[in-house]
DNA sequence: CCGTGCTAAGTTTTT
DNA sequence: CTTAGCACGG
């Protein structure tokens, strides 16, 4: 057997490789990996495409493969491994330093690991500069994205109603993830047309921005790597292997750039699994897993089918559900684990229901052992979270969202991020016109518009604009243009003087300086306080950044911030519950997983279930989640939900028609007596746990208190209560509708117990369901 | 120019 | 139901 040799012959001698190989030689490996895991990871330097099922090892292969390279004599500042997230990024660094460490003492320092994006940004800040790309150039997200595009579309006159930005975005996106560039891209109709003189427009102020999109990072490196320049050869030789995770998500610009990365040796992995491709609509295209048999002649086929994270049941049920796609290969996952428990299917009446049975559920499981860690619940849309929340929060059960809304879209956290990039780079036009007024500082839109007219019609940047409109008296009134000289000098000194500091310094003198701070708190709310919290926090995360990055930068941060992914926010050791949607759970796994939301037009949803290959799409997403769950998979649905505002009813998923029946244990919730009754409805729920519903109902006002036009304002932060008046009870004295509202829970009037005080502050004391009574300082956001 | 209040609009998944 | 964008009055 030689096999094991071939890997490291480049870089060492025979009995070198050998000896060094010693921990990783097949008898070594066939201890601990199953033989289809040790052809992957022995396989020699080559085409090797691994078709990896859900739970079968896939990151202990890859593991394993990589460590064994560098074991066997590979450089591993000359390996390139992407990933999908930047979490799995940071966890297979780690894994596979420990691997080497613990057994052969060496590390595996200079490792290029990371996603195809931050990969991208790596080589680009390299050589970038030989595609007309300065090394300090910005990235812009998707918010960025539309408003920069709003602003094309608006110059090109193009009418919004025709032409929505949401629409003309993913029409370049589309392109983009094509390989298409503003040049190549080539109109057929009228929509068409207009996209791409969109796009070029767009093209050309993302340059005079010094910036570049999610899409522009891949395009350009390609462009980059496929081009004859210097550069371009000394990165194609850059690597000796390439390995590609969840290859199933890949896009065609992505599979090329792999592919002119691994062609000097021809080294190149790619593991993936076309029944967990769940990104089409993000341009993945699962035809690269077939297109890499067809280019790489030869290329070896492993397939790994042991499953070794389900129970039989739930894996019975992911295999039924998968298989009614068409657009497969066959494959069936196998366990030698036993049956384990059944899956739990709930139907309940509502969304509150299903919500509290989650709840009840995870409260019931906890003192037999189980950690808040151990669950997840997941959902196919954001917006199916809130109820959720709400029922953890009553029961004061620890949770986290993953993903959805992120911390850094808080606008407190943008301004200052707009800050930091004007900063960075001083031509990023969006970040300027984001904080040019923030805080308030008298320069109105018309100011700004006019600012961007001059952008357009001279051709120059967004900060030579400033510049020359704080200095020429011709362009704007005295007013208006000593403001904008006072701006722009505020922002010469915040880069004389950030130059050298951190992130996190900067961040505070921005905070200062730029009268942020003092001007939220002048604001002296509830809300301006909670802002300021969130900055501080952030600030927090940039030492946090500072302290364990390599080489800490403005640049580095303000990328790591734009690139991070959903799920990179998950931290098991914060020792919550996890809720987040089935895309963001992917690559994970969870001992006890809460598969919400089984209906009709949810999930699968409205918007695929007129479209066969869309409904596959969906199956594998719900083969996704199912395959998330160790040992206890529950899966749910309701009669009707309300969602945004009104109530639809729900139909069974069609996914639920394919679970297997003898692994399957339902729980009916029974329709209420009085259907539509709500008021006090309390009772026991056939799994054990307590259930309600309470709408607000009439309560007295507290003394002294007079009646008021109804006002129904929502609360914005933690703490903040607002009371609600109803106008239509005015003239009873029996009193007023009172409701309470917390930021994420509603009290009825029956929970409050107590009033103190009057004005506009004043104390309550409310019920919590299941905690006892608290008083919390209540603040009346409408005028009583 | 700023803040308030209203209306209208949208609502999948995300690097 | 929520949010964003807009018109109006100060």
């Amino acid at each position: 057997m030689d096999v094991e040799l071939a890997a490291g012959v480049e870089k060492t001698d025979r009995t070198e490789g050998a000896r060094r190989a010693e921990p990783f030689s097949p008898e070594a490996l066939a201890r601990e990996l199953n033989p289809a895991q040790v052809e992957a990871v022995l396989h020699p330097p080559g085409p090797l495409l691994v078709i990896a099922g859900a739970g079968s090892g896939k990151t202990r292969v890859i593991t394993y493969r990589l460590a064994r390279l560098v074991a066997t004599g590979a450089d591993p500042r000359r390996l390139l491994a992407v990933t999908f997230t930047n979490k799995a990024a940071g966890e297979l660094r780690e894994r596979v330093d420990q691997l080497l460490y613990g057994r052969m003492g060496i590390g595996s320092r200079g490792l290029w690991v990371g996603t195809f994006h931050a990969t991208a940004a790596r080589i680009l800040r390299q050589w970038g500069t030989a595609v007309g790309l300065r090394k300090d150039f910005v990235i812009y997200d998707d918010d960025d994205q539309k408003r920069l595009l709003g602003r094309v579309l608006t110059d090109l006159k193009v009418p919004e109603r025709m032409f929505p930005v949401r629409q003309v975005l993913s029409a370049i996106d589309r392109a983009k993830n094509q390989g298409l560039s503003a040049d190549s891209f080539s109109s057929s109709d009228y929509f068409d047309d207009v996209v791409g003189k969109a796009y070029r427009l767009y093209e050309e102020r993302l340059a005079a921005a010094n910036a570049t999109d999610f899409g522009g990072l891949l395009l350009t490196t390609l462009k980059l790597v496929a081009g004859s320049t210097p550069a371009a050869l000394e990165i194609a030789q850059r690597f000796d292997h390439v390995l590609v995770d969840e290859f199933q998500d890949t896009n065609s610009v992505q599979y090329r750039l792999v592919r002119l990365l691994s062609r000097q040796t021809g080294s190149i992995t790619v593991v993936g699994d076309e029944d967990q491709s769940i990104y089409r609509w993000r341009g993945a295209d699962i035809r690269n897993i077939l297109d890499f048999e067809r280019d790489h002649p030869g290329a070896r086929v492993v397939k790994l089918e042991q499953n070794y994270r389900s129970t039989g049941h739930i894996l019975r049920a992911a295999n039924a559900i998968i298989e009614k796609n068409s657009e497969r290969r066959p494959k069936r996952l196998f366990t030698e684990a036993g049956d384990g428990d059944p899956i739990v299917l709930f139907e309940g009446e509502t969304e509150r229901d299903e919500a509290e049975f989650v709840a009840s559920r995870i409260d019931a499981a906890l003192p037999e052992g189980r950690a808040p860690r151990d669950f997840a619940v997941f959902y196919r849309t954001n917006a199916q979270s809130r109820v959720l929340e709400d029922a953890l929060r009553a029961r004061d059960l620890p949770y986290a969202v993953v993903g959805g809304t992120r911390f850094f879209d808080r606008a407190e956290i943008k301004n200052l991020l707009g800050y930091m990039r004007a900063v960075a780079n001083p031509d990023d036009g969006l970040a300027l016109q984001r904080i040019i007024n923030v805080p308030a500082r008298g320069i109105g839109s018309s100011t700004v518009d006019k600012i961007g007219e001059l952008i357009f019609e001279r051709k120059i940047s967004a900060w030579q604009a400033l510049e020359l409109v704080g200095q020429d008296e011709e362009l704007l009134a005295t007013g208006p243009r000593k403001k904008v000289a006072a701006f722009v000098e505020l922002m010469r000194r915040l880069r004389a003087e950030g130059a050298t500091l951190g992130p996190a310094s900067l961040a505070e003198k921005i905070f200062e300086e730029s009268g942020y701070r003092d001007a939220l708190a002048a604001e002296a709310t509830l809300e301006a306080e909670g802002r300021t919290e969130n900055l501080l926090e952030f600030v927090a995360q940039m030492r946090e950044y500072e302290r364990e990055a390599e080489e800490p930068s403005l640049h580095g941060f303000l990328e790591r911030v734009a690139l991070a992914s959903d799920v990179d926010g998950y931290d098991p050791e914060k020792g919550a519950i996890s809720l987040m949607t089935v895309h963001t759970a992917k690559g994970l796994e969870f001992p006890v997983v809460f598969l919400t939301g089984l209906e009709e037009r949810i999930f699968p949803h409205a918007r695929s279930v007129d479209d066969d290959s869309a409904v596959e799409e969906e199956r594998r997403l719900c083969y996704v989640a199912v395959t998330r769950a160790r040992t206890q998979l529950h899966l749910s649905r309701v009669r009707r939900r309300r969602l945004s505002g009104q109530e639809l009813p729900g139909i069974p998923s069609r996914f639920l028609r394919d679970l297997p029946a003898e692994s399957v244990e339902s729980i009916v919730m029974a329709r209420p007596a009085e259907y539509g009754n709500y008021g006090s409805s309390e009772g026991r729920g056939p799994w054990g746990g307590r259930w309600s519903r309470d709408e607000p109902q009439a309560s007295r006002l507290p003394p002294g208190r007079s009646a008021a036009p109804r006002s129904t304002a929502a609360a914005r932060t933690p703490g903040e209560i607002v009371v609600e008046y109803d106008a239509e009870e005015t003239s009873s004295p029996m009193g007023l509708q009172v409701g309470v509202k917390l930021r994420h829970a509603s009290f009825g009037v029956g929970d409050v117990r107590g009033w103190q005080g009057s004005g506009a502050d004043l104390k309550v004391t409310l019920r919590f369901p299941g905690t006892g009574v608290k008083t919390i300082l209540a603040r009346f956001l409408s005028k009583p």
